[in-house]
Formats: structure tokens, C-alpha cells, sequence
DNA sequence: ATTATCTATAGATCTATAGATAATGC
DNA sequence: ATTATCTATAGATCTATAGATAATGC
């Protein structure tokens, strides 16, 4: 079995000089929480790597040793954000048995469960106006094709396929937003319960498709 | 009539280095716009008081001529997405002439209106991070007055006034969230008309409020 | 004299690299 | 020997102030 298991055990490499409470993390996955928690509280440009290494637990310096600069811990914080709801998409995209209308509302539900969920408010970092560059192209595309997932289930109800195209936009536009604008507006009240909050945002996003 | 009116006439104090085709704004007015622009394309944090300046045509110390800093800039941006929509909101409150159903959808037409109409998507400043300071406290206080506005018209509404004040939160959640949503959202069709976008969100946020 | 601007710059960052060091592993 | 970390720092910013300058106004 060896010493592996506990995590607490003796490791390889010069010592931190800021000795911590083990949290049991990958020292990755420590800098991804400590960004997390910065970017989402001070904002991402205000964000130095020094504070997101230190709260991490490690010098400015060494954060290098696991990324390659803020940017890397941004695309991997927002990619994290669409991931899960994007593969709960695809399964319910894939799935017949079931009427579009009640997959849409199960797919609101969950994104919306998913994303207030979190400790943090990673939906918020969706709109930082940096993200648009270049640099995040692959977070654009899985959100874009959550984006064409919602579209494609309002086309696939009884409602929803008669509609020209402009109008199905209109109508995708509408319920993204609100999804997107719910988790926004959450923070406004974060002790109500997150599942009452997610069934009354899906129920509203039916009742705004038309369905 | 002196030589006030033109707009162009020769100006007291040093000429500017960089001359540029008059923009018949104020100094402050350009410096504001240049920021619009640039928090907007950029980010807020992203965006330096020297890209600021030039861009509105003068050297970067001479900002401080008309404001105190970035944070003024923001502070005045943000206050200025939500003023008219306030203005207009209280108007609205105060006319009992017309049925409460009314005067919510036309509030928000015109938030979205005046919000996505505008050249810049200052609507997604609302959401950075840093404006949770202390400095943008009187941003904050407008803001909740636009969002008791929304609450006080849905409460108004036949099926508003028996609700229970957790239930009238929630759909006041769900209505302000669906405007911010939009907005955001609304930039990926540009191209649509703001109008037909606003109405049909004023129909959207009409059917989640249950009226 | 007043004003709006300029140039120059001190001081405070912040990022990313170079090279040293202190553990474990063999 | 390998690894994870450290310390130190060069170079690139960026902000805000000090003081000079070039207009108009009286």
C-alpha cells in the first residue's frame, strides 16, 4: 500500500514556506479554488497571481510551476461552468422517450441548479468583458453549443416547430437570458433555497417559450 | 452672439498634441465615451487611465484635469444606465390611470430599450466584480430603487397583490433577472431590432410574473 | 491672469524568468 | 537524481503629481 492515501504524508520537493492546514487538494486544484474565490469577489483584471499563489498556500512564483499565468486558471474556471450542464444537455438532446417540453424544463432546472450551486458565482465570470479574447475560443464553442442544445429542444416542442428561424432565436435568446440572468440576480438573495429557485426559473422559462 | 455656439472656436488653454476632428462633445463627455467604449471592448480593469485619455484625444495627466480617476468614470457610467430607466419608473408608480399589468410591461420595454439601444453594452458593467465596493455605494442605492419599482408593479398587479412577500420576491427575482439576462444576451444578434427584442422580453416578463 | 493642456517622472505595482535550496527516491 | 518549492529580480507596466507651456481674456 506504501504511504499514498492519507494526502497528509511527506513530500517530494523544498517545503512551503507558509505552512497550512492540508486541504487535501492537488496544488492545482488549490489554485483553481483560489481563483475562484478572488476572481469572483474582486474581479479578474483587479486579481494579482501574487494574491491567488498566496492564498493558495504557495509563493507568487511557484504558481507557474502548475499554469502558465491567470489566463490558464480563468479558461479552466469557465470551461468547468458549461461542462457539466453541456453533457447533461446532450444526454437529454438524445433522449426520445420523453416530451421536448419536460427536457427543456429538466435542462433550466439543472443549469440553473448547477451554476447557483457553487460555492462561487462562476456565472458571473461568463460577462467579463476579457473573455471575448481570443485566448477563450474553446469555452465559446461549448457554450455555443449549450446555446444550440436549448435552441434545438424549443424547436423539438409541439409549439416550437412550426417557428420560423428569427422567431425561434428570439425565443432561444429569451430563455438563455433568463437562465443567465437568474444566476446573476441569485446573489441578491442566496439564502433561499437553490431547487425551489431552479423548478420556479425552468417553469418561467416555459411559460416565456411558449409552450 | 459672441463666438459661443460653434463649438469649434479657438479654445483657452494649450492646444492638445494629438489634433483631432472636433468632436462637438465637452471634455468630460469625450473622456466618458472613450471609457464606454473601452471598459466595455476591454474590461474595467483591463482598460488604463492612458488608453482612456488618448482615445478621447488628450494625454493621459490630463484626465485628472476632469475626473478624480477611472472609478469616477465607472461610477458615472453605471449611474447613467439606470437613471432614465428610474426616472421613467416613477412616472409609472405614480399613474394610477392606467392598469398595473400596463405599466409593468411598458417598464420594462423601455429598460431594455434604453439599455440595449445605447451604442455600448454598458448593461454588462453592472455585473464586474469591483463595483461591489464601497465606491459605487450610490449606484447600488439607485439600482434597488429600480428593482423596488419592479417589485411595487408586480405587487400591484390582480394576481400580484395576494402573493406572499417570499413568493412576490421570487417573481420580482425572475422579472429583474430576465431584463439583465437580455441584455447581456441581446449582443449576439445585434443586428436584430431593439424594439421588436424589448417588446417581446416586456411579453416574456409579463407571462413569469403570472399576470 | 487664467486656463487647459503638456512633458517628465517618482513610486508602486505586477509578471515571468533565473537560479538556489531542501525535501524524497534510488 | 528528481522534484517542488523558494528567493531575488529585470523589465514592463500603470497612476497620480509636479511643474512647464501656450493659448485666450482683460
Amino acid at each position: 500500500m506504501g504511504t499514498a492515501g492519507t494526502g497528509q504524508s511527506r513530500r517530494v520537493g523544498r517545503p512551503r514556506a507558509a505552512q497550512r492546514p492540508d486541504s487535501g487538494l492537488e496544488p492545482r486544484e488549490e489554485l483553481l479554488v483560489a481563483a475562484a474565490e478572488l476572481f469572483t469577489t474582486l474581479g479578474y483584471a483587479a486579481t494579482s497571481t501574487r494574491a491567488v499563489a498566496e492564498r493558495a498556500g504557495m509563493r507568487q512564483a511557484s504558481m507557474y510551476h502548475y499554469v502558465s499565468g491567470k489566463e490558464e486558471l480563468l479558461a479552466q474556471l469557465l470551461e468547468s461552468t458549461v461542462t457539466p450542464s453541456l453533457a447533461y444537455a446532450r444526454e437529454l438532446l438524445a433522449d426520445d422517450t420523453v416530451p421536448a417540453e419536460d427536457r427543456l424544463w429538466e435542462l433550466c432546472r439543472a443549469d440553473v441548479e448547477v451554476l447557483c450551486g457553487g460555492t462561487h458565482n462562476l456565472g458571473g465570470l461568463y460577462l467579463l468583458p476579457e473573455v471575448r479574447a481570443e485566448r477563450f475560443a474553446g469555452f465559446h464553442a461549448v457554450r455555443a453549443e449549450l446555446k444550440d442544445a436549448y435552441r434545438q429542444l424549443l424547436a423539438a416542442t409541439r409549439s416550437g416547430g412550426a417557428l420560423a428561424k428569427s422567431e425561434l432565436d428570439l425565443r432561444t435568446d429569451l430563455v438563455f437570458g433568463l437562465i443567465e440572468g437568474v444566476i446573476l440576480v441569485h446573489r441578491s438573495d442566496p439564502a433561499r433555497s437553490v431547487s425551489v429557485f431552479a423548478e420556479a426559473t425552468a417553469d418561467a422559462a416555459l411559460r416565456i417559450a411558449g409552450v
